[in-house]
DNA sequence: CTACAACTTCAAGTCAGCTTGAGGTCAAAC
DNA sequence: GTTTGACCTCAAGCTGACTTGAAGTTGTAG
């Protein structure tokens, strides 16, 4: 396969799988020419990827647990604390979510006279409510050319 | 109050909220000879971007909502879109919990042959996880100064 | 009055994860 | 054999949310 098959089945731009290949993600089998030859195991690389990736686990991290070669014995505790990590995140999100709902359908006057309002700023403030989201879900809005 | 105070009562670095000012997400009332001076009411303002920060909201969209001047009556609808949003990713969040559990107990030689795994990998280069957590939980760790 | 720590501004740097652009190469279609 | 267009490399740019650094000012303790 050449990069623009790669592309098209993975639905991840040429540019990027270039990008991961030179941070050692993935691997090109060869060239052909200048062309980088890719088989199909690839793809199943990259879907790993893209799943550690909505697990939370960073390009570089990702490369060290695919880092060897070919199935690298992902380690179990690192899922666990993943697991666990995201399970916060989960509960955090949880309160968000209601109290945003409370707010909304809130009768006080001004959110500010809200108790449950309040009690969520309390809590954003402290900090309960880590980095939180950080809301890049679509690099597919500014890319638009697909649309 | 002179920055230094806000800072410390809020724990929102000087430096952050000079940034906060210049983007208009805060106000200070005035100078003493160069030094800015913050009424207390700053407080609240910044536990409301911490909120909104944790809620998924962007500093810009947060500068729209408190925008005008003191209580700008956040839109009800906002909200509830935001709290939909959330629970969408929290929907998400929990089948990678889920699935990251299985995997680190999963008797399976690899994980590759386990169907629970490969399902996931599935969902995640089908983009059904969207951008994920982006794990930059904690500037607390790169900060690292007050230790 | 002199230090000096704490403030100020403004520009530039950082981090992650890519994308974009310029300039070059090469395989295949005509 | 020439054109075309997909690929190549390498460097630089982008976004968001800040941080850092240099250079200047100032309130205040001694």
């Amino acid at each position: 396969m050449d990069i623009a098959e790669v592309a098209k089945r993975s639905g991840i731009p040429a540019s990027t799988l270039r990008f991961y290949e030179e941070k050692g993600l993935i691997r090109s089998v060869g060239r052909s020419g200048l062309r980088r030859v890719f088989n199909s195991n690839v793809l199943e690389r990259l879907a790993l990827i893209a799943l550690g990736r909505a697990a939370g686990f960073s390009l570089d991290e990702m490369a060290q647990m695919l880092g060897a070669d070919g199935r690298p014995e992902i380690d179990r505790q690192l899922l666990l604390d993943k697991a666990e990590q995201i399970d916060q995140t989960i509960r955090q999100l949880t309160s968000m979510r209601d109290g945003l709902r409370h707010a909304a359908v809130c009768s006080a006057p001004s959110h500010m006279e809200c108790p449950k309002f309040r009690r969520l700023l309390g809590l954003a403030s402290r900090g309960a409510i880590s980095g939180g989201i950080t809301k890049r879900t679509s690099r597919a809005q500014r890319t638009s050319k697909a649309g």
